[in-house]
DNA sequence: TACATTACTAACCCATTGGTCATTAACTGT
DNA sequence: ACAGTTAATGACCAATGGGTTAGTAATGTA
């Protein structure tokens, strides 16, 4: 509506100097999510970023004031921004907790685990030493919402009768080691796996089933 | 035998100069692996190194050509060659596979969580796109033998007819899994628990358990 | 066409760091 | 004691990269 060159496509001449408020925002959240997932924080360099946004690095700093405010406005972007949508959908969601379970594993995979979000986790931790006001944010603004959100699964499961009582803080991690697995194998080119061609997916329902075994979850609502 | 000055504790005054050669690397290597896994390999620099053993930053190129050759001199001395000693001990062993995946879990904790050496694999993994010499020297120094010692153990339930036959890929990630993110929680603080103090050891045991249930072990030696 | 506004750029600054090398001083044998 | 050997040093180099800013050009208005 307010772009008067058409966006300049890839393969356009690049008129030099285009005028495109409105838009750099989101191209630069773009390459930066992208550089930065598949680089890492540290190794990724602002100049970069800003030209695969097709601008210079001092267009960059006049949109965000430094390179840690452009990290931290990819993880809102594409991560913070979601949680209240997924915490609606718990909230309606009406089978058992066993299926619940292997839902919760694969949308994981299909809003996550394939797509470049799948990097963050694997590279705030990667960099958490060295960036502690970085890692302290994506906790806040992260780990601690989906924390709270497998926490939520488990508790209902757990009133619907279907799972035997666990202490919350353990069963939230042994729900949440194979998502944080599954990220670092993706993110480092299944670095650890023994074979190159490993089904992510397929090696989650088999976690679920395992979980499933291990929490003692009753296939039916019925009692202990 | 040697070394003709008592080695400078680290109250001594500390006698600038002295010429110690046959202790340099070994205190090279201790400097490195606790730097290199408190910060990452590219954030510790080499100078740093070379001043928490002692000497100054020309010293450490006396022994080390390169900070790589540095890094993988310290894999080597705390995993690579250690796998031997692991492999003779799973040849000599009596019990059944629920108890030996339970002891590996447990030995693993002893011998490599507890330690310094965790932060390698998580260091390797958080750097891997950046420096892929250094992955593929991990990958086939550790990783590898690695897969194929958890491989050897499940082969050995299969043949006793404790394991249900299963696909050995996915099974040796299974089991792997849980190690590598309890790596990757020590290195980052726990950084993605619920819990400040959570108890690693008990998390793997518990996880011992589901996996033993999800690949459908016989408690005893009995047919299908 | 002339002017004001501002999105954008490119050159610059400066701290950092892997690696080198000429120099120095600690040992050795005689 | 003295020369020869070599372990150890620290000054130095070149490349890198986050952030700044003086200036340029695209746009709107009249």
């Amino acid at each position: 509506m307010s772009t008067p060159p058409p966006p300049p496509a890839l393969a356009t001449p690049a008129p030099r100097r285009s005028r495109r408020k409105e838009a750099r925002p989101g191209e630069l959240l773009d390459a930066a999510l992208d550089l930065f997932v598949s680089k890492g924080y540290s190794a990724t360099k602002v100049e970069e970023v800003a030209r695969q946004a097709g601008v210079s690095k001092g267009t960059l700093f006049l949109y965000f004031p430094s390179k840690q405010e452009l990290f931290q406005a990819v993880v809102r972007h594409v991560l913070s921004s979601r949680f209240a949508e997924w915490d609606l959908e718990l909230d309606s969601y009406q089978h058992d907790t066993a299926t619940l379970i292997h839902y919760c594993y694969e949308v994981w995979w299909q809003r996550i685990g394939s797509t470049k979000a799948c990097g963050l986790p694997h590279l705030v931790m990667a960099e958490a030493h060295n960036f502690p006001e970085i890692a302290a944010f994506y906790r806040q603004e992260v780990v601690l919402p989906g924390n709270r959100l497998i926490e939520r699964v488990l508790r209902r499961g757990m009133e619907r009768g279907e799972l035997a009582p666990l202490d919350l803080d353990y069963g939230v991690t042994l729900v949440l080691a194979p998502l944080i697995f599954c990220a670092s194998v993706k993110s480092t080119g299944g670095f650890c796996l023994p074979n190159p061609d490993f089904d992510v997916p397929r090696f989650l329902q088999m976690q679920a089933d395992a979980l499933m075994h291990g929490l003692g979850c009753q296939p039916r609502g019925g009692a202990t």
